[in-house]
DNA sequence: CACAACATGTAAGATGTTACATGATTGA
DNA sequence: TCAATCATGTAACATCTTACATGTTGTG
C-alpha cells in the first residue's frame, strides 16, 4: 500500500525508471525506508498494469536499457487523493511494536544482572545510531529539503527517547532487585 | 517470526489455548501488539507441525472444545535461544517508518498553510493517544509485572517525542514560510 | 429474543524477504 | 582481469489482513 504511493509520489515529481527510484529511496529515506527490488519491480509492473503509469524505453548508456516510468492522469488523481484526504481519517498512530520490544516483555524470567548487561548494550547501540543521526541532521543544515530534514530530526528525537527510556528501565530494576 | 517467539513464549510460561493466547495479546500488550486469528492459528498448526508445541483437546465449558497448547523440549530450546542469544546479534534498530511520515515527506507539494493544518491535527491525535498510555502507566502502578509496566512507559515516552517533534516542526514552518 | 462473549478455524489476496539469474561498463 | 556499479527482473517462501464460516453460552 505504502509503497505504492511512494512510488507515485516520486513519479509525480519527474519520470524515474527502477533503479533510479530505488536510488531515490536509499539517498534520501534510507535509514528510515529501504525497499527491495522484490518489491519494487512487482509495484512498478501493477501500477502499470492499472494505467497509473506509463512506461517508455530508453537506451542505456552504461547498462542495460532503461525503463522509464511516467505518471499519468489517474495516477496523478490517486496520488493527490491519498496525500489530501488520508490525514482526514488519521489512523496514525505511534506504535511501540518491534521485536526488541517483544523480548523484553520476555525479560522476566531472566535474571535481573542479565537483563541489565543486555539493557546496556542496546544503551550503547541507540547512543551510536542517534550520534550519527544527529551528525546527518547536522550535516543536512542548508542543503536539504525541510520536509526531509524534519524526518531525519524525527529519528534523532525518536531515539533520544528510545535512551531516555532504557536509562529509566535501568536506574528502575537497579534499585529494585528481585 | 516475531509471532511465532511470542506464542512460544507465553507456553512456556503455562499451557494456553488458542483464543486464550489472544486474550493474554489483547489485555497485555494490545495498544502494542494486536494479533488475528488469521495469523494465530496458522502459527499454532505450524508449530505443532514443526513440534514445538502439542495439542490436547479439552471439553469446553462455554463454547467450542478448547484446543490447550503446551510447549515441547524443543520449543522451550528454541524459544530460550532467541531470547539469549538475539540481543547479542543486536539488529534492534528505532526505525521512524510509518506511513504518516512517507507522507510527510511529500508535504512539500502542499501549501504550508495546509500542512500546518493536518500538524496539528495530528498533534491533538497524539496528545490524546499520550492521555490514555499515561492513564494506563498510572493505573497500573502495583499491579502489573515491571517488565509490562516498562512497556507502556515505552509508549509514553515515544508518544511525548512525537509530540515533541510535531511541535518543532509546526514552529518551524510557522517562521519560514514558503 | 437479541447481542456480547466464548471458541474454532479457512480462503483469498496483498505484501515483503531472500536468493537467484543475467549482462554491460568503468576503474584500479 | 577483477570488483564495483549500473540495470533489469523472477521465484519461492513467509507473513499479514480481511472477510467469511460455524456454533455455544450467558445476560438484559
Amino acid at each position: 500500500m505504502a509503497l505504492k504511493f511512494a512510488v507515485l509520489g516520486l513519479l509525480d515529481q519527474r519520470p524515474h525508471y527502477g533503479y533510479e527510484i530505488k536510488q531515490r529511496f536509499e539517498n534520501s529515506l534510507g535509514d528510515i525506508w529501504s525497499i527491495s527490488y522484490g518489491q519494487l519491480y512487482p509495484t512498478l509492473r501493477r501500477l502499470l498494469e492499472s494505467g497509473h503509469i506509463s512506461k517508455r524505453v530508453e537506451p542505456g548508456q552504461k547498462a542495460a536499457e532503461k525503463n522509464v516510468y511516467s505518471i499519468t492522469h489517474t495516477g496523478h488523481e490517486i496520488f493527490q487523493s491519498w496525500l489530501e484526504d488520508s490525514p482526514k481519517d488519521g489512523q496514525y498512530k505511534v506504535s511501540v511494536k518491534d521485536e526488541f520490544t517483544l523480548l523484553f516483555f520476555f525479560f522476566n524470567t531472566l535474571s535481573t544482572n542479565r537483563v541489565l548487561d543486555i539493557l546496556s548494550k542496546q544503551l550503547n547501540r541507540i547512543g551510536e545510531q542517534r550520534s550519527s543521526y544527529e551528525k546527518a541532521f547536522l550535516d543536512s543544515e542548508g542543503n536539504l529539503d525541510i520536509y526531509l530534514r524534519s524526518i531525519i530530526r524525527k529519528g534523532v528525537i525518536h531515539l533520544e527517547a528510545e535512551r531516555q527510556w532504557l536509562t529509566e528501565v535501568i536506574d528502575t530494576l537497579s534499585s529494585n532487585p528481585d
